[in-house]
RNA sequence: GGCCCGGUAGUCUAGUUGGCCGAGGACGCCGCCCUCUCAAGGCGGAGAUCACGGGUUCGAAUCCCGUCCGGGCUACCA
């Protein structure tokens, strides 16, 4: 690896699809590695290995790979830096824990969880920092011994040193200065000997070279805390911190299921594309210009910087993807377009998966292009063409009394000459001049009939993908 | 309680070396045009006491102080 290479990373506890906020994360990582000629790193954070499963694993795997978040190194490349979950790298914090404890950074503690919630508590109660008391920061080892002997188990806390700050330059928060007796002693290794967050994260930082940490800004004050892990280690050249604002719901709190779809693969299923999701995940918390909205994958990649990264919370705002959804489903190609809605159109129980069902998706995409916002739409537009669709209630109405006038044009659509939405169209105007119809009065009553409501998409080429056959057929039954 | 962070229209934001800002763009909203419906597109509009109150200054969204509000952290969660 050449000197001076970016390396980024992503570290998702695999617990289902994930978070837009964590995928706004990777994104971000992604778009750094990538502008530098970088790396990015994806590594699995499952220390707490009662909440993993497979299915979870999977679904955080599917969801960057649909986001096309490729990583360099990580679970299925593999890379110079494995393994990467850390369930896999037990020893690794187990040395590092050992040589800590030698160095007299570590101190063992017997305390319970118990004692700690009692005096957490009581702490609490007389107004006083709840953090740790250092109770078993300097035991002896006779009261070690007895402890010991007691049969009691001992986690491994930081000795947090006294009256020093601790500082770091954010790159969007700008400096920031912790003293360390706003630090109490940490636990670094659990009583089951398995390492905190606090440790793995740091030991893997420092393992991995990652150069820049980029990550939620709930995570600013543990970075007092790993920079001291970093120290202990002989760590002392820092890495980039960027530590990104929250994302929130509408309603301003914290972005969780109670407000809505939180998860990407919700995202998914609801027919949103990918491109349109990286494009507004990269809007929510930076900009690149006072005017610039849409950004091609490419683009963001040119254009990213953490420098422009903003400072304040962003709601998720859910119209402004569609928007922004509506753009991408645009620049589809009719046929990219058709070759999605198939399966939106399955699952919406339309048999869109025959060669006949693609090849009418193939014909109507065209015309779907501009009227999407979302792929979960199209089924209800494009159903007629799949069968006969009963009229609304709507559309029942208008069809009152019309009975002659569908004849009249059925008769005419007969005898057209050939069966193209030009010659469809040129009919159905001159029907109408005879008649004195306005436009909209002479097609919502063909539109009705044909389709069973009074929104679909544009008549005259959906009667021709209808065929002539079916249309006649349709505009005769009533 | 303590430490830290944030506060420009309903939303995302530009602006932060003070004057080009009587605040720009986009989403959403309203209207008009186009038009077979719905969209898309074009044009136009409403919407911000730049959280609030004091200062500094010829001049402040931008600097200083205070207040309020919101959030994060304060775990043998991550």
């Amino acid at each position: 690896m050449p000197p001076g290479t970016v390396r980024t990373r992503i570290a998702p506890a695999p617990s289902g699809s994930i978070h837009v906020g964590n995928a706004r994360t990777a994104l971000y990582n992604w778009l750094l590695a990538r502008r530098h000629g970088g790396v990015f790193v994806l590594r699995v954070e499952d220390t707490d290995q009662s909440r993993v499963t497979q299915d979870a694993f999977d679904a955080v795997i599917e969801d960057l790979r649909w986001l096309g978040l490729s990583w360099d190194e990580g679970p299925g490349v593999g890379g110079d830096y494995g393994p990467y979950r850390q369930s896999e790298r037990s020893d690794r914090y187990r040395a590092v824990t050992a040589a800590l404890e030698d160095a007299n950074h570590l101190y063992r503690c017997y305390c319970t969880a118990g004692e700690l919630a009692q005096r957490r508590a009581s702490a609490h109660a007389a107004r006083r920092t709840p953090g740790y008391d250092g109770r078993c920061r300097n035991l002896t080892d006779s009261e070690r011994a007895a402890f010991e002997s007691e049969g009691r188990s001992h986690a491994l806390r930081f000795r947090t040193p006294e009256g020093r700050t601790i500082a770091f330059d954010d790159v969007v928060r700008g400096p920031i200065a912790t003293r360390t007796d706003q630090i109490p002693d940490f636990v670094v290794q659990r009583s089951d000997g398995s390492p905190t967050y606090m440790l793995a994260a740091a030991v893997d930082d420092v393992a991995m070279e990652i150069t820049h940490i980029v990550r939620g800004e709930d995570l600013v004050a543990a970075t007092p805390r790993q920079l001291l892990i970093r120290e202990a280690m002989g760590v002392t050249d820092p890495p980039v911190f960027a530590h990104l604002p929250l994302l929130v719901a509408p309603d301003g709190k914290p972005l969780s299921k109670r407000w809505g779809d939180v998860a990407v693969s919700a995202y998914r299923r609801m027919g949103f594309l990918p491109e349109a999701v990286v494009n507004y995940l990269a809007l929510l918390g930076w900009s690149f210009d006072e005017k610039t909205n849409i950004f091609s994958v490419d683009e963001l990649v040119a254009k990213f910087t953490l420098e422009r990264v903003t400072r304040n919370p962003a709601i998720f705002d859910v119209p402004k993807l569609e928007w922004l959804n509506g753009h991408y489903i645009r620049l589809l190609s009719p046929q990219a377009l058709a070759e999605r809605l198939v399966p939106v159109c399955v699952d919406a129980g339309l048999p869109a998966d025959s060669d006949e069902g693609r090849r009418l998706l193939a014909a109507v995409a065209p015309l779907l292009n501009e009227r999407l916002k979302r792929l979960e739409e199209a089924p209800p537009m494009v159903r007629f063409l799949f069968g006969r669709v009963p009229p609304d209630a709507k559309a029942a109405k208008l069809l009152e009394g019309q009975g002659a006038y569908l004849e009249e044009v059925a008769g005419a659509l007969g005898h057209a000459e050939e069966w193209t939405a030009g010659t469809i169209e040129e009919t159905l105007r001159r029907v109408a001049a005879e008649r004195d119809l306005k436009p909209k009065q002479a097609f919502q009553p063909i539109r009705a009939a044909v389709t069973g409501t009074l929104v679909s998409p544009p008549l005259f080429e959906s009667l021709e993908i209808l065929g002539r056959a079916e249309t006649l057929a349709r505009l005769s039954s009533l």
